[in-house]
DNA sequence: CAGAATATTTCGGAGACCGATGTAACCTGG
DNA sequence: CCAGGTTACATCGGTCTCCGAAATATTCTG
């Protein structure tokens, strides 16, 4: 029973500390959320899972990748970036060859389907978070630009201390 | 490098126009996958889903609450809250009760099973984000722990602007 | 009280991941 | 030069996160 000691401030630099852990994590899984709900939204068409434009994104700046390569790049296994680039072949949206310097790994590489694809999802995602970033004050989103920088050293030191 | 034919930006009071959309969805994932993994790496033993964890959460500080009440202010479907619950209740974690004023509505309430996995979860997560976190500089924890609460508004955005 | 509105549950389905296992294609030491 | 170990993937099966449609009780209302 925490009679949370929270309201004239002691004096630690840091205030609450089990806090940020807390509404970090939540704010996380509802951007998530909201994020995905919004793109279901705008596009009632054609479906284009997240998972598969980024690895699009990837691939749309650093061309021939190896299945290996986007993993690492994207910190997901190896057997699910194959699955997804499974998926991707047969929706044409990338080719695969093989990698004449090592044949067991495979060159994969957009398709002209596949920048068409991610341009338009790209351009439809970008005009709904605009909007949405709009509708805050400029302050605030002063403040979101400035912390991204921080979330993705977050991130790397999640992944790192795990391994 | 590809000539990319993008930006009829007349001239925004915001730099980087779509960037910042792309980064910031970015850095959600990121943090999402980071978190998930370094959760199950915690937690090799009893693992319990996040997404029971967050109604636990909620459960803990608005304890008789329905089914409907849970969805809403955690943003999901009734039945996917539904189908949660009845994991949870399978697994001791919470129990149902007919709600005497509607029949129909069930009132969800934790069991002391459920508040002791509560705890020990928050205890372990909290331990590990502290941990990244205070593998920062003091400068950035602050930068994030400024943002949280435009990031928050910023999902109500999203969310809303999706109704 | 019949029909409309509500609260839930149940189904089926899709996406997002991972780990174990199998399989070519390297690469070594002998 | 070749057996054995090490990659790079592909495939499977499994968990988790969600949603929408349809079925089921209840409650509300004209």
């Amino acid at each position: 029973m925490p009679p949370q000691p929270r309201s004239p401030e002691p004096q630690a630099v840091t205030p609450a500390p089990g806090q940020d852990a807390r509404l970090l994590t939540e704010a996380v899984t509802r951007l998530r959320r909201a994020l995905r709900a919004s793109i279901r939204t705008d596009y009632p068409w054609e479906q284009l899972p997240m998972a598969q434009v980024e690895l699009l994104q990837v691939l749309a700046e650093h061309s021939p990748a190896r299945i290996g390569d986007l993993a690492t790049r994207q910190r997901l296994a190896t057997s699910t970036v194959s699955g997804l680039i499974g998926q991707m072949i047969n929706a044409g949206l990338v080719a695969r060859a093989v990698d004449p310097a090592d044949r067991r790994a495979s060159a994969v590489s957009l398709t002209d389907a596949g920048r068409a694809q991610l341009a338009a999802w790209a351009e439809a995602h970008e005009r709904r978070l605009d909007a949405a970033l709009g509708a805050l004050d400029e302050e605030e989103r002063e403040v979101v630009r400035a912390a991204l920088p921080a979330l993705f050293r977050l991130a790397e030191q999640l992944d790192e201390t795990d391994r």
